[in-house]
DNA sequence: AACGACTTGCCATGTTTATGGCATGACCGG
DNA sequence: CCGGTCATGCCATAAACATGGCAAGTCGTT
């Protein structure tokens, strides 16, 4: 594994120092360099090619979070929010415009350290109280359809998921039957295994409820 | 501020244990409860009604995901996954489903202590790997998989989706002639119609297709 | 070894679909 | 006013479907 080099911005001294600090002292990590300004960033990111860049929101010449589509755009370098703006509002807008991970500043550094490799691990780290925001969205889109939980509830097993993707492309029993090599018999008799777990009465039924309970995806 | 309650739901005897000392090492933590089924956990949620309910995803009796709608249905308690299962898949059906955040089972003691405080306080605390697959659908737009055109492109009219949310809700010919007081051979043109727009031949590949190009939404 | 599940196979019967063609009245844009 | 689309209606038939019951072999679990 080769070292990653990481940058920072932040217009505060102090935190420079003590980021720069966490970064050092680790083996596996180069500090690319660290810029008080986004000005100066642009700059950093585009000559260094960092391999990830540590970004604060409120900096003397603007935000944060406009940075990020700057970066995204000049490097394939990640990107991670370490700041004290916890509002939803730039949560949001930072994830969106495409940060990889928003780690609040009360993070301690083994929080910060296990962030920053998370990143470059292809994860992406959000402090809690930044992620209750995301969920927020996740489930305010989906109004939360709670099932009425059917008795004899509902694993679908793998043929029988087959064969519904097979219906939901239109084949009828025979051409189930010879796509999957089996007699068309047993193909009635999956469906009557499906028809009772998903507790339907017709293909059309059927299917509608395999996608709706994400059984069935699309493709 | 009092004592939190906390149950767990998970069927593996040793992950039981763990999580059990993880918690009761914790003077503001009690257990409520521990359950290796789905079945069991529901009476623990509904007669305990703990604060907080840990869940595993792979149960013998189902998937941890499916008792989420539950617990939220039944009680006040948050539920936190705290499982093995990192696919895309089911870290997303959990946090749509309801779930107040997502620890991979590999996190130690610390996080699983962290997560629990978090998520008690209002948080939502994500491992780094399955928040990616938040921000994938954050920052994704909502990708929209262009569609190839049908030559005979297909904006189906109003009583034709209406036929067909009757069909995706199981309903026949007859049933949906009745339901939309006409003949039921007039059922049959409007499904000449559906089925040459959609390019399909039978009820169950019509429902898909009309599904995957959002002409009918699931409710 | 026994139990449950998944998968496979068959028979039989009544119902429903899928698809062709043909026709009327309403309505809208050119 | 004419052509097109929409919604409505009817006839007919071969094919496919929905559903019941029954059974054997392979699993993994108990």
């Amino acid at each position: 594994m080769t070292i990653s080099r990481i940058a920072i911005l932040d217009d505060d001294p102090a935190i420079r120092e003590h980021l720069t600090e966490i970064v050092t002292s680790c083996p596996e990590y180069d500090l690319a360099g660290s810029a008080p300004t986004i000005a100066r960033a642009r700059d950093l990111v585009v000559r260094k090619q960092p391999d990830l860049v540590l970004v604060d929101v409120g900096l003397p010449d603007g935000s944060g979070v406009d940075f990020i589509g700057f970066v995204k755009q000049q490097s394939r370098a990640r990107v991670l929010m370490i700041t004290s703006f916890g509002d939803r509002e730039t949560v949001v807008s930072a994830l969106e415009a495409g940060a990889d991970g928003y780690l609040l500043k009360d993070s301690s550094p083994a929080v910060i350290l296990d962030g920053i490799a998370a990143t470059l691990a292809g994860g992406a780290p959000i402090s809690p109280s930044a992620a209750s925001y995301l969920l927020e969205r996740l489930q305010g889109d989906v109004p939360q359809r709670a099932q009425p939980d059917n008795p004899d509830a509902a694993p679908l097993t793998a043929r029988e998921v087959e064969l519904l993707q097979l219906f939901a492309r239109g084949m009828s029993y025979k051409e189930a039957a010879r796509a999957l090599d089996i007699s068309p018999l047993t193909v009635g008799n999956h469906v009557k295994s499906i028809y009772r777990k998903l507790a339907v009465h017709s293909r059309g039924e059927a299917v509608f409820a395999a996608v709706r309970q994400g059984q069935l995806k699309m493709g």
